[in-house]
DNA sequence: CGTGAAGTTGAGTATGCTCAACGGTGGTGG
DNA sequence: CCACCACCGTTGAGCATACTCAACTTCACG
């Protein structure tokens, strides 16, 4: 990790990304009728739930790159994804980053911790979110116990989730880490009703690393390792068909 | 990560441990004036709340090594530590092992996900711990939304931290974990009121390396070479004394 | 069609792991 | 009470995995 030269550069373009990108998010009425957002808070929560949170809701979008908030800014609103993908980041000081998750529509944003956000949030796409000011949530949650309940358990699955990404940087081979990665994208996919097999990976193999603790590089050649296996096949870098998803899965529970 | 017979050795050990040590757990009737119950509980819940738990609470001791429950087991109880030190384990088939936190009094277990543990508890030393039977439980949070509020907000904290976790071994070197881990480690002390500076460290170098995602020789070099380094200073392998806490932050945060 | 970012591939290397030996310590049984 | 034994921790030597650095290719976008 004696990379100062790498890492001083990365700092100054993420830092330099932000201004770049401006901070200004456009804000318009949620839409009443808007299908996608039914799907998107489908999540864990009836449809009593959704219209209750509605009701304070206002639709936010970004552009891809766009930073929606940074980490250690204090966190006024809990957001619901609509369309597109986030990435969640922690930086170090010399620039050095770890993605903590990726978003998809019906995931929610904001619920760790309380006071400020541990993570910034980037669009990797163009996005639309729902945006909840946690003033008026909380007083939804009053009056709806089963809203606060809802939250709750879709943090406690969160929590679950982080714990078997601390198994998998902890203790996975790079190998067992990219096929795990292509399974969670698969089921994701699946659980939003795409067709068998086939994943879109609208992120960047940079982000993948940062997600997965690896180098953008180790990542790629473990693809084409993948695809010589006849693990895989692509013929664009973000739309893979995984063909052997079980061959997949014993590699990523590190069986062989 | 080639070496099958360590591995096999290693789930036999683990596997043959359970029954070795016993599955049986003491149950006593809760103790209602207990000091150390209030100690347990202080975390962020107030008078009010631990009278409310305590009515429904059973008390459970452990002896070093014993299981509290396993990964995957039915999650009927929520716990809260009242003495001791618990490790959270998740295997791997070939027993690989990732230890996703360590548990001191006044934490609380069982709040990742909803049917089953998301991981196995194991006492490090001897353990006191209370328990709360999740459905009685949900009866109590439906009487008193408070309760919930404040379990929820104990359950976000903990995804903040798992969130520092992966941060960590995602991206930190060697040396940063294990200034990370024994900053931690002081974190928690000073919270429960030891005096600045001294650590105990009642888990054994292996149980460190399962936490920090390497190997327990590193983990022991590391520790001589902050020794050398002037940065802690030890007698026994378990108490440590950090004599430049600001210097450890500072590698910590990959700083120099 | 040109340009810059993203992805792929190769060569060399460093960090941390494996394997092995040894020293200390606490618990147990003779 | 002492001796033994198993476990834990430490240290050393060699090595493997994945990283760094670099060149080249592909792709998206203007």
């Amino acid at each position: 990790m004696n990379s100062e030269h790498l890492d001083i550069k990365r700092v100054a373009e993420l830092k330099s990304a932000i201004p770049r990108q401006g901070r200004r998010i456009e804000l318009t009425a949620p839409c009443k009728a808007c299908p996608v957002q039914r799907a998107a808070a489908a999540a864990a929560l009836d449809a009593a739930d959704i219209d209750h949170l509605r009701s304070i809701a206002s639709s936010v979008t970004l552009t891809a790159g766009q930073v929606l908030f940074s980490e250690g800014e204090r966190a006024d609103y809990l957001y619901s994804v609509t369309l597109g993908t986030l990435r969640l980041c922690k930086l170090m000081a010399d620039g050095r980053r770890q993605i903590t998750g990726f978003l998809f529509p019906g995931d929610f944003l904001g619920l760790a911790d309380n006071e400020s956000y541990a993570y910034s949030a980037e669009a990797v796409t163009g996005c639309t979110l729902l945006r909840y000011p946690f003033a008026r949530l909380r007083q939804l949650m009053a009056a709806y116990p089963e809203l606060e309940h809802k939250l709750c358990a879709i943090a406690r699955h969160e929590l679950a989730e982080a714990q078997d990404q601390i198994l998998l940087l902890g203790r996975k081979t790079a190998r067992e880490r990219v096929a795990s990665f292509l399974l969670q994208m698969l089921e994701r996919a699946t659980r939003r009703g795409l067709d068998g097999g086939r994943i879109a990976v609208p992120m960047t193999r940079e982000d993948m690393g940062d997600y997965l603790g690896m180098a953008t590089e180790t990542i790629s050649r473990i693809l084409t390792e993948f695809r010589n296996e006849g693990m895989i096949s692509s013929e664009n870098a973000k739309d893979l068909m995984l063909k052997r998803p079980d061959a997949l899965q014993r590699i990523a529970e590190g069986l062989r």
